[in-house]
DNA sequence: ACCTGAACACCGTTCAAGT
DNA sequence: ACCTGAACACCGTTCAAGT
């Protein structure tokens, strides 16, 4: 077959595919050969469009953090900033939650991913808007996107295992096997991200207010 | 060669391996075959003794979380709730911060680890005493769980790039370079963590006080 | 019981050859 | 420029064979 008159490939179609294997078969599914194969092409193709499989999973990533709401950072936005913190952190777990398999590539950091950057900007823009110093605005993004993904990492995945013999209440006394079921996992879940997203954003208040201004 | 007379290898010898490997050359250097010649034995050896490569690094993740101290949790231990949540943290995130490498393991949940297992059975144990109601004591552990192993898998990998030119101040207006160098990454890390770690702290003293007790 | 080599069904990536 | 098949240097895992 050799070069078509008409390209078969494109970045955006290798990404697209490449999304929805990740969404139905998950990451150990995402082969060069496995790819290029729902693409209808040969395996070494992938390589005219991009350097390496880990940069088209991080492209992968990128499109998810884009479809993160920022609207609440923009400078005529009527939220004050616990409210744009909370209203951007659910928004943020529905992304993961809508994409959980690519999680684990998302966690390992912003790196260059460009949509990455951009939250970064909005956050560290908006509070520092709204009277934070720059060095706490960076702060407040940092671990603000530590405490999302890492919620989604540990709850979308594999959480307590169904198997109650797995649970000796001899060895794990306050582990009572209710909670561990995977039914309630989702509570848990839900339960410990309302929590957490919560009191950080009662304690940053309680810093904010000592700032006195 | 056949059987040994003495067996020449050990679930124990395989797991140390496998860690000193991961600690030295990271995830995706350990490979059965590998870690087999670093045993001074073949690839299939290993089969022997655990089921998949995947079962040795659980083992080797769990024997990260054996060594975070627990001791504020004791019952006859002085320290109140939120010193104990504390101290723990700061003890979590040292022994992830000993081992970054493994770290992504660690961080997709507890699944059946036992050591993982002891620590949330210790901190839904002392948050119970300490007053708590099951339900919060339960996403008390989880909330934590998240944030440090976000922090930990955000930080201690790749975090931005050392690359000034990957950051455009026309796209990304308010990210000065400054804070995106490698040096100034750990100071960020380090900030984010404290201030996240008091901000969750402070945070559920609020709804503890509510609970009115 | 515990190790071996051979084998199966894969990998990511490079590269010369084709148009 | 963009695709191909062949090739390189690997994978995780199974299994019959050996002691």
């Amino acid at each position: 077959m050799a070069r078509p008159r008409k390209p078969l490939l494109s970045r955006d179609r290798i990404v697209a595919a490449a999304s929805a294997l990740v969404d139905a078969e998950g990451l150990d599914a995402v082969s060069t050969r496995r790819l290029a194969a729902e693409l209808g092409v040969s395996g070494p193709s992938l390589y005219n469009h991009f350097r390496t499989k880990d940069e088209i999973l991080e492209v992968v990533a990128d499109a998810v953090s884009d479809r993160i709401d920022l609207s609440m950072f923009d400078p005529d936005d009527g939220r004050d900033w616990p409210t744009a913190l909370h209203d951007w952190a659910h928004s943020y777990r529905a992304a993961l939650r809508a994409h959980p398999n690519i999680v684990p590539v998302f966690a390992r950091g912003p790196g260059r991913r460009p949509a990455g950057l951009r939250i970064a900007d909005a956050v560290f823009g908006a509070m520092v808007r709204a009277g934070w110093p720059p060095a706490q605005a960076t702060r407040i993004g940092a671990l603000m996107r530590y405490f999302i993904t890492g919620s989604a990492l540990g709850s979308f995945a594999r959480g307590f295992v169904d198997d109650a013999t797995a649970y000796d209440p001899a060895v794990y006394p306050h582990l009572g096997r209710a909670h561990l079921l995977a039914e309630h996992r989702e509570q848990v879940d839900e339960g410990a991200f309302e929590t957490g997203l919560r009191a950080i954003i009662d304690g940053l208040s309680v810093q904010y207010a000592a700032l006195g201004r």
